[in-house]
DNA sequence: AGTTTCTTGACTAATGTTGACTAATATTAT
DNA sequence: ATAATATTAGTCAACATTAGTCAAGAAACT
């Protein structure tokens, strides 16, 4: 807890701000130089943790008058939600971004807590090690498409 | 008590420390270093002495500001129960033992009608089918397990 | 003596940080 | 208009900083 890095502070800056609005725009620069890190952290920032998965979507424009803006998406409002989720599992994931998977699927709303904990049971190192990375994250990726579409029926 | 090993003291440490708060975040380096240990001798304290049928659940993540945390949960009353079907599933389990070992779950009232399709969905063909029978049964079994481990506490 | 548990360290993997170089866009000069 | 320059962001690879795995050998128990 106290010993966060400064891609995590960054993250967590971010993430509050968008607690309270839709959207966010920074100028790259600009934060880089409030945190005392070099421009591209930010882009590993926005990498990492402001992915589809995570829910986000990003757009930026350079030249003077650039921008990086972050927008929350709002899955609940897609009629085709687990669509959505199937499209951004794809062939393979990993752990990371099926976490993310899972989070959305919950912050949506779709399972429960307990749920969510039993599918991330399934999905994780524990679970899956074949000792091979690429059949690891095909596996995942199979596993989460499968339960995915019986939540289809279900709810 | 008297012929302590370090792993032993390593061990006293951190549960001295879990007696007063519900989880302990450490850096492993630092309490290797702490004990005068190689690094690698704190894994091995956690993976015999902090394991889930000790109702502990660790965490980690590497990397700048890495942790170990090491987090006390609530076991439920249904070990001896898990530990049965966790002994049933063994290395390998077909699909038909593994329907089984749900519907023993669901009936003892374990896991409900929306979560035992939730595991079905996890280990049936759709999800797992690697073309190799008998590395899709070993595959079964891990995710079962996993999945079993987990609904030893509540979270 | 044989078996289990503990200790150690070499090697691996994941994650984070930095900076040089590139690309896109806007502004200014000609 | 076009070209030159300024001002942004993007990419990528090297390096840094953590934790994980595994197997060999040592120590402690039967």
């Amino acid at each position: 807890m106290e010993n966060q890095n400064i891609s995590d502070i960054i993250e967590s800056y971010l993430k509050q701000i968008l607690a309270d609005s839709q959207q966010v725009e920074i100028r790259r620069a600009e934060i880089a130089n409030q945190f005392n890190v070099v421009p591209s952290q930010i882009n590993y920032v926005i990498k990492t943790r402001f992915t589809i998965q995570d829910g986000y979507v990003v757009e930026s424009k350079r030249g003077g008058g650039g921008y990086i803006r972050i927008e929350k998406v709002k899955l609940l409002d897609n009629l085709d939600f687990i669509d959505s989720l199937v499209a951004a599992v794809g062939d393979q994931i990993t752990r990371h971004d099926g976490l993310a998977i899972v989070r959305s699927l919950f912050e949506a709303g779709a399972i429960n807590r307990r749920e969510s904990n039993i599918i991330l049971a399934a999905i994780d190192k524990t679970a899956i090690n074949t000792g091979n990375v690429e059949v690891d994250e095909r596996l995942r990726a199979q596993i989460l498409i499968s339960i995915l579409n019986h939540l289809r029926y279900e709810s």
